[in-house]
DNA sequence: ATAAAATCTCAACTCTACTTGAGTTTCAAG
DNA sequence: CTTGAAACTCAAGTAGAGTTGAGATTTTAT
């Protein structure tokens, strides 16, 4: 065990100021697995710096509506005791954009749609694929459903 | 009082089965004032068809991480007894559309900044905004904060 | 006419993502 | 060295969005 540096290192009140997020929600994070904090010897958590760049990326995702636990697993190749490499932040950045990527081209096939369907005035249950759920099918989980 | 015209009109497990929202969801929208349904002499609900255009809509905006008090917000304009004319749907587009617009113009943003960032492997904490929180405040809300 | 399938209501439970509060301890400034 | 601000833990509470189950009733098909 080595000291904690306080040069390097910061409280959780230091780092719930600079990100924006609650004590009580780093508590829940660390809870998580999400983040980690060392300990001063009376117990009180110290943060790395780099912790600060996990949390951004939290909130960057719950923006986005993507779920803790789908960050939990982008977080996995990162290791939680030393300042993550560039290639590290890499292999999470690569996912993220896919994720981004899936989640913009979801809203502007809903916005053609919008257009050509409800915008237009047409209303047309023949050609519109969003107010015709029948006419856009998802195999599997909510949405519509052949019958 | 009237007569249900079984021809015009869909049980909870039609309506089900057509748009894939599970008949309990549909009993809690109900409950929101988000959709209603007329019921037969032996208390059963049978839809309007225009119905199932709501419930599309719905869905569409849970896809899109969209509250449901928004949704009900927008529906305000509806009227839930006749079926709504294409003004009443335009009114309702136009909001959507704005909703839409707004969403992918933050993820873009973000996808942006994920390219700038992470994704060029400088993690220059000095240019990035994303890792950077001190530089990306918002006045109030979740987010960074100046300290 | 009757049995099976579908619905009904209402209350309770689940899950995610936190927040709040109580009681205690530690840290930092004067 | 003392004292007020900041942290700690742990349990319980909240809000959104439903799901599940029990027990009763209705509808539909044979």
């Amino acid at each position: 065990m080595h000291d904690i540096d306080p040069d390097d290192s910061l409280s959780i009140g230091e780092v719930a100021a600079r990100t924006g997020v609650a004590k009580s929600a780093l508590h829940y994070y660390e809870q998580l697995g999400l983040i980690s904090a060392e300990r001063t010897l009376g117990n009180q958590r110290r943060y790395a710096r780099h912790m600060v760049r996990r949390i951004s990326l939290i909130v960057v995702a719950k923006r986005l509506g993507i779920p803790l636990t789908d960050v939990e697993e982008a977080f996995r190749t990162l290791p939680h005791d030393r300042r993550p490499s560039t290639s590290d932040w890499r292999k999470v950045s690569t996912t993220w954009r896919a994720t981004l990527e899936q989640r913009r081209l979801q809203i502007e096939r809903l916005e053609r749609e919008l257009n050509g369907c409800i915008g237009c005035g047409c209303l047309s249950m023949k050609s519109c694929s969003l107010l015709n759920p029948e006419d856009t099918l998802a195999e599997e989980g909510p949405g519509p459903h052949r019958i």
